[in-house]
DNA sequence: GTCTATAAATGGATAGAC
DNA sequence: GTCTATCCATTTATAGAC
């Protein structure tokens, strides 16, 4: 890890604890015993390291379009428990991805001032998810597997049990470990008690 | 209004947008055409006026906690169109209204790096709502209203329905009145097709 | 209760040596 | 690619006049 590399991991460590505009380039730097000057080599001003990390989700909602995309599609058979596995893979590995969880966490705090910001966050939290959880509900019920409602319906109320459990166990955590296994067990049961309703 | 008053209201305006952080004395000032000094007569410092907001918020849940409890205990019948109806202003004047609606958006970028914002985030977004609904699912499962499930299943359902909408519509919209409207109607959709699960 | 003036610290950013 | 040294704007906060 070369130190371009070490300086974008520290800012977006900071930017998504305290913010960009809380953040000083002295912070930074002292981070990582480099002075301000190195810094410059390696970015134009403050606000390049911002509009680098953006790019970082973009190419990250992109990636995981079409990671999903291949994931999803093969599921042929359903029950509670794997109706639970999955919501709970879903919200370690994707929301409470060490990068993923602070860029959402840096982007929560920007998108109050910033459009594009709120854009990004929308994105990255719900849009691009949403579309997956379609698809994926879309095909479960054209195969049977649960009941007939409307796809949307069904994947905003999935997604919006473990957005809500990312939200109250995970964002703003300080204990990050313990919020992601809370999540987990509540995950597990809300899950269930949501599949309970929809299996045929 | 006097510029007391003012000065808290612009804080939490400015601080709800940018963060604390971000927001300077001048900011402050500036914007009520005062001088700094003038705010170091009402204030000891900055931070005091962070602290006073979050005394607002603690005095908020407490009087919300009592209003609740009036309001809701008398529901003796109920329909598809009164329970999305009774949801939609629990989001339109507990959620979206305008110094909750600020104290909150504050919270969630005070939380990233303040444990005791955080709890505070966490009380008046989910744990006081969610014993509020509690209480009313389990009134509404013992008149045999809605089908016999765990109370605390459905209120956490039912508000997180809310809850995901204020996060998608209203948190971080340029255009909070567009962002209530689009979110009273999703919450209606979603409301009702969560009755229709519930009811007997 | 608000003003002017000012102190002292911290902020972003650049020039030039190595 | 990183350092020293430095510049200048901005920031919080105080003293004292009105």
């Amino acid at each position: 890890m070369n130190n371009k590399e070490n300086l974008i991991d520290v800012s977006l460590d900071l930017f998504s604890k305290r913010g960009f505009s809380a953040v000083s380039v002295r912070d930074i730097c002292g981070a990582l015993n480099l002075k301000e000057s190195a810094l410059y080599y390696h970015f134009k001003n403050k606000e390049a390291i911002l509009t680098y990390l953006y790019q970082q989700v973009d190419q990250l909602v992109d990636s995981m379009r079409e990671r999903f995309d291949s994931a999803f599609s093969i599921a042929k058979k359903v029950s509670t428990k794997e109706m639970a596995g999955v919501a709970q893979g879903f919200f370690a590995h994707y929301y409470c991805d060490k990068n993923i969880r602070r860029l959402i966490c840096m982007l929560s705090i920007e998108r109050m001032s910033d459009p594009i910001a709120n854009d990004k966050y929308l994105k990255i939290m719900y849009e691009m998810p949403l579309e997956q959880c379609n698809k994926v509900f879309r095909q479960m019920a054209e195969r049977k597997l649960i009941k007939d409602m409307p796809a949307d319906l069904l994947a905003q109320e999935y997604l919006g049990i473990i957005t809500t459990v990312f939200d109250r166990h995970v964002l703003g955590n300080s204990d990050i470990d313990q919020g992601i296994l809370e999540g987990c067990s509540e995950i597990a049961r809300n899950i269930s008690a949501f599949y309970k309703e929809i299996r045929v």
